[in-house]
DNA sequence: CTGAAAGCGCTTACAG
DNA sequence: CTGAAAGCGCTTACAG
C-alpha cells in the first residue's frame, strides 16, 4: 500500500538546466546529449555518459511544450474520428496512438460524433497546433475538410475516405459493399427467400455510405434485381435511432427479403427491435459492415459480414505519412477486407430455432 | 472539390503578437481580452471589440505550447486505458475527450495493453508534463502508479480501480459479480442443469479481475457449492488467448456446467471455440462483464450479462476532478450497472436485480 | 485603462 | 569539444 501522498511539496520535473547545473556543463552540451546528437558534434564519451546518468537519475523527460515550441514543428498528430464507440475504430486510435508515440510524437484523438460542425472545428484546432498530420477517418464533410488545410504546412492522411487528389487510405467500400450484397443475395436464393433487400443505416451525406450504397446497387442490378431509392433507409449512428427507423420500415414492410446493414450500431437497433417482433427478424437475411469477428457464430440469424481491418488501415495511413512527402495528387490505397459468413457455412449443426 | 493544395505558402498561424500590431494595441490588452478578462481590467468596449473581431477574423486559437509552458499548469489531463478495442474503454475515452475538451483541457490517451511496465511510463509521461490530473482505468499495477505520483502536484482519479487513500470511481465489482454468479446458479437449477461453474479470464495480478472472482466465490458459497483455485482459468485479454484457453479447459472438463466470463473479449474466444465444439458451448450457462448491450438477444445460448455505464463512471470521475479537492484520505464512489438477463427468462433487459 | 518586460524549458545558430 | 545568447508564443506581475 502507498502512503497517504505528501500534500504541497511538489519538487518540479527536472529539468535541462537543472541537469547543466548538477553537471556542471551547459544547457547546450546537455540538450546535444540527451537528444542523440553527441556524436554529431564530437562530445566526449564522458560527458556523454555523466549526463545520461544524472538524465536517468532525475528521471528526465523533455517538457514537450517547450520544446515544440521552440523547434517549430509541433510533434503533433492528430486524429480525427467520429466516435469510438466500435471496434473499428477504437482499434485504429489505439494502433494510431501506439504509432505516434513510437516516433515520439504527441496524438491527440478527436472525436466528432458525425457532426460536420465538430469536424471543422476538430481541424482548425489541429491547424492551429501546427500538427505534424492530421488523419481524418470517416468524415461526414471530406471535401470542406480538405480545404481548411489549404496553405498549411500539415500534412492529412484520409482513412475511409475520398479526397480529390489527397492521400487516402480504406477499406474498398464499393467492392465489399458489392460483395456482400450479392452473398445476401446468394443466401436467400438457397432459401427460398424473396422479397425486397434493404439497405439500412447512415446518413445521406456520409462518404462511405454512399460507396457502399453504389455497390449495393451494382451487386442488385447485376443480379436483375431493381434498386430505388427507397430502398434506402436513413438513419443516425446511434442504437435509440436505429431501432427507431428500422421499426417503422418493417412496420410498413410486412414481408422483407433481407439487410444490408451499414454498421454494428445499426445491427443492435435491428437486434432491439427483435423483442417486439421476432419472427420478422429472424426471417431476414443480413449482411453486415464492421461485424464484430464472431458476431455471425453467436447467432441464430442469417448474418454475413465485412471485417474491416482497422489496424492495418491506420499502419498502412501512418506509413504514408512518415514516408515523406506525397506525389502530387495524392495516392490512394485499399486494405483487403475479410468476408465473415454466416455460420451455416460452417461447422456448426443447423437447428435455428426461434427462442420464442 | 477542393483545389490541389498549394506546396509552401504556410502563412503562420494568427499569434497574440499579430493581433496586437495589427489592432495596434500592446500583446498584453490582446492576452487579457483574449482570455476573457477585460472587465476585471476595465478595458474598454471598443478595444474590446476591435480585438475579438480581429481575432475573430484571422481564426486565432492560443497556442497551447506557449500557454502552457508560461501559466505553469499544464491544461494537460491524461487517461490512461488498458485498450481502446472494447465498449466499455471505447465509450470512457469518448467521453474523457469531450469533458476534457469542453473544460478547454488537453486530452492525452495513453494505452498500455495490460502491461504493468507501459503503465509505470504513461504515468511517468504525465507526471513529467505536468498533467493536471490523471484518469487511471482498469490498472495492472494500481498501487506501484499510486507510489509514482508521490510529491507531484497531479491529481489522480482510479476507475475500476481500489486504490487505499485515493479518489476511485467504478462498478461495485464485487457485487456486480456476484449477482451475475447467482443468475447464472439460478439459470442452471431452473434448467436442472448441473456441473462446474468456472470463472473464465483475467490474469493473476488483475485487481478488478481479483474483486470479481471475489464476487462469484461469495454466489457460490452462499449456494453451498464448493469454490477452488482450479475453477479459475487464466486468460489475457485477446481472442486467441482466450480461445486457447477455454479449449484447454473444456477438453480436460468434459460436462461443465456455466461459467463467469470476465471480459467480452474472453466471449469472443469462447465463441471462436464453439466452431469446434458446438453441443458443449451450446448446453452451458454464460454471465458475461461487459456485456455488448443487445448480445444477449442475438444469440442462442443461454447468456447473462452485466451492462457497466462507462458514460457515467467517467462522468462521475470528472466531476470528482472538478470539484476541488479531494478530501483527505480520498473518496470512493459506486456507479450502478445493470443487468442484461437471457432472453429466455425475460423479454428484455431489466433494471436491478437478477432474475428471480 | 494600457504597455514594457521578464521568463516558462527548450533548441540552435554562432563563437571560440 | 563546449558555452553564451536569442527566441518560440504566451501570461502576469508591475508601472504609469
Amino acid at each position: 500500500m502507498p502512503k497517504r501522498k505528501a500534500k504541497r511539496p511538489g519538487p518540479k520535473p527536472a529539468s535541462i538546466r537543472g541537469i547543466a547545473q548538477l553537471t556542471g556543463f551547459s544547457n547546450t552540451t546537455v540538450s546535444l546529449v540527451l537528444n542523440g546528437r553527441s556524436s554529431d558534434f564530437n562530445i566526449t564519451k564522458e560527458t556523454r555518459d555523466l549526463i545520461l546518468a544524472k538524465a536517468k537519475e532525475l528521471n528526465y523527460q523533455p517538457n514537450i511544450h517547450a520544446r515544440n515550441l521552440r523547434s517549430g514543428h509541433s510533434n503533433i498528430l492528430g486524429l480525427m474520428v467520429p466516435t469510438l464507440h466500435n471496434r473499428f475504430f477504437g482499434e485504429l486510435a489505439e494502433t494510431f496512438e501506439a504509432l505516434a508515440r513510437a516516433s515520439g510524437k504527441l496524438a491527440l484523438i478527436h472525436v466528432t460524433r458525425y457532426d460536420p460542425a465538430e469536424e471543422a472545428a476538430a481541424i482548425r484546432f489541429f491547424l492551429s497546433q501546427n500538427a505534424e498530420c492530421v488523419f481524418v477517418a470517416n468524415p461526414m464533410a471530406a471535401d470542406e475538410i480538405a480545404t481548411l488545410f489549404e496553405g498549411s504546412h500539415t500534412r492529412q492522411v484520409y482513412i475511409d475516405a475520398t479526397v480529390e487528389g489527397q492521400t487516402t487510405v480504406s477499406t474498398d467500400n464499393f467492392a465489399a459493399a458489392r460483395e456482400l450484397t450479392r452473398a445476401i443475395i446468394e443466401s436467400m436464393a438457397m432459401d427460398g427467400r424473396s422479397g425486397e433487400i434493404c439497405f439500412f443505416g447512415g446518413m445521406p451525406d456520409h462518404q462511405v455510405t454512399g460507396q457502399r450504397i453504389r455497390g449495393f446497387r451494382a451487386a442488385l442490378e447485376e443480379a436483375g434485381l431493381a434498386f430505388s431509392e427507397e430502398q434506402v433507409i436513413w438513419s443516425h449512428f446511434s442504437i435509440e435511432a436505429c431501432y427507431e427507423s428500422v421499426r417503422t420500415y418493417l412496420q410498413a414492410h410486412p414481408a422483407p427479403g433481407g439487410m444490408f446493414v451499414n454498421s454494428i450500431i445499426a445491427m443492435e437497433g435491428i437486434t432491439r427491435y427483435l423483442l417486439e417482433d421476432y419472427e420478422t427478424c429472424h426471417s431476414m437475411h443480413y449482411g453486415v459492415f464492421d461485424i464484430l469477428p464472431y458476431l455471425s457464430l453467436l447467432t441464430d440469424l442469417k448474418i454475413f459480414g465485412v471485417d474491416q481491418d482497422s489496424q492495418k488501415i491506420m499502419e498502412t495511413a501512418f506509413d504514408l505519412y512518415s514516408t515523406g512527402e506525397p506525389p502530387e495528387g495524392g495516392i490512394s490505397v485499399h486494405v483487403p477486407h475479410r468476408m465473415v459468413l454466416a455460420k451455416k457455412t460452417a461447422a456448426r449443426p443447423v437447428d435455428g430455432k426461434a427462442a420464442s
